[in-house]
DNA sequence: TATCAAACCTGAAGTCACTACAGGTTCAAG
DNA sequence: CTTGAACCTGTAGTGACTTCAGGTTTGATA
């Protein structure tokens, strides 16, 4: 957990301590996955570290590849009282099943554009008969 | 090479020829990677074999994950004369470089979640003291 | 030949998760 | 009290499409 500190944080404050930009909060205010915070006279938003801990909660799910809707789920678990561990054991492992399917998907393109390279001898060779453009000339 | 058949294709039967949808043929075009077919009287646009073959590569560089960018670089070296296999298999492993690249943040993505979840007994267990979640409001 | 649904047309707006910009206001250090 | 950094709002842009609304053309069938 971050260390506690400061009893009220600028929106810029805020968003250093999360690593990320002033926009990005502004943005998760209006999509609603940060809650409108008080305002200065001025009107000048201001948080207290319980927004730090959301937005941090919030930015490690996106490193993650948790989509906002995801997240939203994820915060629903934390925000509504009686929810369980399963739930959000479930909703991780959904989500791993999803990075492996990637990881998949890329490996096999990885698998196809090196060989697409192994064949072709590169250099001065005329492009006319260059395996690599024949290749991506195969339907599917 | 797919066979050859027809001597004129609809925008319908083109797309499907090269299993994309005809919404993405007219963007195709709008963004300069299809050139502008002709069209019949009543307005239809109309196209040969060549466009056939054309949307077959871009779709395949489009599986294979090259940008829109990437493969109007592609198009060049085949549209124009006195390109060389060299650049051709230069501008592969640049994309295989970055497929290489995303595959190793997926796995750390993938490591984490499952960690994650391993850590969590899952079940009816509050979400209180979830793994899960307090690795969530855990900073990098 | 008349009909009529399927396929086509255009232009604009929506998607996702932000990012960037313009043009103005407030804050706080010196 | 000045000044410049940080803040404000609202809009538009990103990539690669997809969706929609509202209209026109095509071509197979009756």
């Amino acid at each position: 957990m971050t260390t506690e500190s400061k009893p009220y944080y600028s929106i810029g404050e805020l968003a250093s301590a999360a690593h990320c930009k002033v926009e990005t909060v502004r943005y998760y205010e209006k999509t609603s996955l940060m809650p409108t915070p008080p305002r200065t006279e001025g009107g000048h938003r201001y948080y207290k570290f319980d927004h730090v801990k959301r937005l941090v909660f919030i930015r490690r799910s996106r490193e993650l590849g948790f989509s906002i809707e995801q997240i939203k789920e994820l915060l629903k678990l934390v925000d509504e009282p009686d929810h369980t561990c399963g739930e959000a054991k479930a909703l991780t492992i959904i989500q791993a099943r999803e990075v492996q399917m990637k990881i998949n998907d890329l490996k096999r393109l990885q698998k196809a554009l090196y060989s697409m390279a192994a064949n072709c001898k590169g250099g001065n060779y005329s492009i006319e008969n260059c395996p690599i453009v024949n290749a991506l000339y195969e339907r599917r």
